[in-house]
DNA sequence: TTGTATGCGTTATCAT
DNA sequence: ATGATAACGCATACAA
């Protein structure tokens, strides 16, 4: 068997332009305007040669030399939050479709919500020369973003707004979906529901579901005003505590609980499952990220799907935009959401 | 406000090692060496200058220069099949921190299961020089491949073998997980087992698992030796064909459904919840991959843990071996999965 | 239509 | 302990 990892063999020759150059009798100027496709400077008979030589050596051209020279590396970089929420993928995917399409290379980071990585990974891609940068961001590293901004690096904002930032910037159109679902919850008749987010901070996406959801209660003059918990979902036990908290003060009532995140709600259910507590009939639940088993569990689980390959293929389109040479302020993109009404939110009339 | 978008402000000027260099009154060669660390080649004190001018001048050494200088990228491309699948990106988390540890960065691709995508991806990183490959690979290119292997690039093979490459190889070990599985299933019971899976193909995880299934099945001479379902889960009702035909064949039987991985898991329990049949009470379930869904859907879903983060980790140390010198022949690390068992899965006796 | 020469931002070699 | 210079692989201005 043929040892391909044995690197002494032969020191192996990658071939460059000036290869090429040589094995076609051209010189490299003409390769390079081969590669930029430059067609009309070139004879039909040199571009054919050109064309075998370039297969014949297997020759792929140096991104990192093309990319020293034209100052343009071809990549971009994304940053999310949490590569192992479905919502981040499914962004991701939108990004990586319109990429590919232009030509242009992905370097994914993950910073577990640390602004400390996130700090790190803004300077290496940074250091790579990324072309533009799509970011799910923590907030705490403006003062390196606009570094980047200031190397006129596009950058684009995705679920997380900092209007101080003036950058492009990709939503869910967070009011809209999020009225759209109490209204619906309003409409079943409950008479208590329950807001659980992780800790809102500075999370743009987040204060406003909890504020258009506290907004709209009092509208209504609904008793569920200041019903708004926020819990660490990796403390350990505080989501159980703030839900026996709302639990207990709910007893009895019809009441649902409305989770601002798809990773969250499962997180719930699966203390009501530890809990005996059964859905629909001892409390209804809602949440954010229409995630794949949502229809499976239980009587299915209403949810507002978030348009996230949409968002992606958005961020992604604002970038090219702003590298085309758009110079105009930041634009905000916010997609509506869709309110998917399943079995785990009954009215109390009983339909 | 300002506008930081507006690219024609002033002509921005990004700092190189020139401007260090003449900031701190020394040559680039000196800059060079602060850089690559060789602080025992540098009186204290023009090290301290140094390091003021780059905080100052907010240097960041260019990777493209580097790397075309060093032939080295520092950046390791990893290609899956569907980074939609909290398999991938429980893998890719494992190579992503490795490679955080040890400086280099992650180009990461997705290919839709289509060797045409996977090809094209191939020859970008190619171009990129990356400096190791992890693949999830459709086997439909091999012959490029090689040709990396060919240049000294470090490869890595996930989730699926390819013996005839001799790349260094991590997989869950698929024989002794479904025996481990089997075996519980034949203890509880069951008269009818099947086994549902995608096509089968070439691909080696997929005809492990299958492999196993039918051999201990005839080792046990039980019924169900040749209840092995392939189904395309894109193909508009192919699944649902399939599973017609096992439920009538087993009308009445105690029996269950063995699924080969947890998105054709979450297919079927769809399919399930439309017909309305019952979990356990209809049909037993079990499935590969313990996402996080699994606990709890209907009694909790019996399932098998792979090693997802752990394979990473593996994978991309594996490429690190390589890339500081090791030239043993192709390894491969076969992780144990683990049995979870819940409801799904009752005995027949009742427990 | 094609070629020559220079430079992109680094590192490495050889001096001093 | 520090510098001058060449080279990495490519694109571009300028010539021819």
């Amino acid at each position: 068997m043929e040892d391909v990892n044995n690197k002494s063999s032969k020191p192996f020759h990658r071939s460059t332009i000036d290869d090429v150059a040589r094995g076609a009798g051209v010189s490299k100027t003409t390769i390079s305007r081969y590669l930029s496709g430059q067609f009309d400077s070139l004879s039909e008979q040199t571009r054919k040669r050109i064309e075998e030589t370039i297969a014949a050596l297997k020759y792929r051209p140096n991104r990192m030399a093309r990319g020293l020279k034209r100052d343009k590396s071809f990549t971009i970089g994304m940053i999310v939050a949490d590569i192992t929420n479905p919502f981040s993928t499914s962004i991701l995917r939108g990004v990586e479709d319109v990429c590919t399409k232009n030509g242009y290379s992905l370097m994914v980071c993950n910073t577990d919500n640390d602004p400390e990585k996130e700090k790190e990974y803004i300077m290496m891609l940074q250091a790579h020369r990324i072309d533009g940068l799509i970011i799910n961001s923590t907030g705490q590293n403006n003062e390196y973003l606009h570094e980047l901004a200031e190397e006129k690096i596009p950058i684009v904002l995705v679920d997380r707004k900092a209007p101080e930032l003036n950058f492009d910037t990709v939503v869910t159109d967070n009011v809209q979906a999020t009225t759209k679902a109490i209204e619906f919850f309003l409409e079943q008749g409950y008479d208590r529901i329950a807001f659980f987010t992780q800790p809102i901070g500075m999370v743009s996406s987040r204060s406003e579901r909890a504020g258009t959801f506290q907004k709209m209660l009092e509208a209504a003059n609904h008793p569920s005003t200041s019903d708004i918990y926020e819990a660490d979902i990796r403390a350990e036990g505080q989501l159980e505590q703030k839900i026996d908290e709302f639990l207990a003060s709910s007893e009895g009532q019809f009441r649902m609980l409305f989770a601002a995140n798809g990773v969250m709600m499962l997180k719930i259910l699966n203390i009501f499952q530890l809990k005996q507590i059964r859905i629909p009939d001892d409390i209804g639940v809602a949440c954010y990220d229409d995630l794949d088993w949502a229809p499976v569990i239980g009587p299915g689980i209403t949810t507002i799907a978030q348009p996230t390959y949409s968002i992606g293929v958005n961020a992604m389109e604002r970038v090219l935009a702003r590298i085309i040479g758009d110079q105009s302020p930041g634009v905000l993109i916010a997609l509506p959401g869709t309110l998917n009404v399943r079995g785990s939110t009954p009215s109390k009339a009983g339909t």
